[in-house]
DNA sequence: CATGCAGTACGATTGAACTCGTACATAGGA
DNA sequence: TCCTATGTACGAGTTCAATCGTACTGCATG
């Protein structure tokens, strides 16, 4: 721990790669199936989601209270299992929190354009 | 199993833009909505109609015979339509038949690279 | 006209997934 | 230590889609 944040607490949200917990269970990058995936992004929250993570910083991990969802916890914790099982996700334990991230290189290597097309998609009714 | 295609049926598969039969109700172009369709594309075997299409020849329609799929009849119709419902392919009425093509255009312009991810796919098992 | 055939329409059953309430675990502060 | 806040785990209810059997339609052949 040779990072002390004492004081001004800043950013430090993306540790060294040593640093970092371990991932939770997921699909290796070989394995991720086009159908699986399409499945986990068929869904209008699941894919508010995963834009916002793109959009707005695809550079960090985020928690689901970061997101401004309003459904009940569990209904959160159901949605971000299930994109992380079908590979679009990758999330880790810090501490108490599971922050998530979109697995942009795997998905762009296995399925190309894919992501854009996330990033690039519109809402039913919000902004 | 004889299919008996006669005599040279030749190509001539594709008439005149003026001879077509109605298509059969789909949405159009600006409803096309990304979760629908990739709710549509998350299951195998309608992804393996859609990369038939594709791959084997897309400039013609075809009858849901011509797929060599070994499932009833009725779940051939079903998915058939939940895919023109969707916006993925186009059905019209030949006479008795109802042959469907992808919409690759449609496609391409609302979501671009779509298209491709599905003609790349490869399925689980069969070849 | 009678028979066979290719495909669609309809209905019932089954299984999966979305939704949410509740209970539980941990970090931080008074 | 006690309390609160943030998330996760688990379980049950409900909705929806996949699957298939059966019946119907219209063309083709004898």
């Amino acid at each position: 721990m040779s990072a002390t944040v004492r004081q001004a607490p800043v950013v430090k949200v993306v540790p060294e790669p040593e640093n970092l917990p371990e991932p939770l269970p997921e699909p290796a990058v070989g394995e991720l199936r086009l159908e699986t995936v399409l499945g986990a992004l068929s869904d209008p929250l699941r894919l508010r989601i995963v834009r916002k993570l793109l959009l707005e910083s695809e550079a960090f991990d985020h928690s689901c209270g970061w997101f401004g969802l309003d459904r009940p916890k569990s209904s959160l914790t159901h949605h971000f299992k299930a994109l992380r099982e079908a590979g679009v996700t990758r999330q880790r334990q810090y501490g108490l929190e599971r922050r998530s991230h979109v697995r942009v290189e795997d998905l762009n290597a296995r399925f190309p354009g894919l992501v854009d097309l996330v990033a690039a998609w519109t809402p039913p009714d919000a902004p």
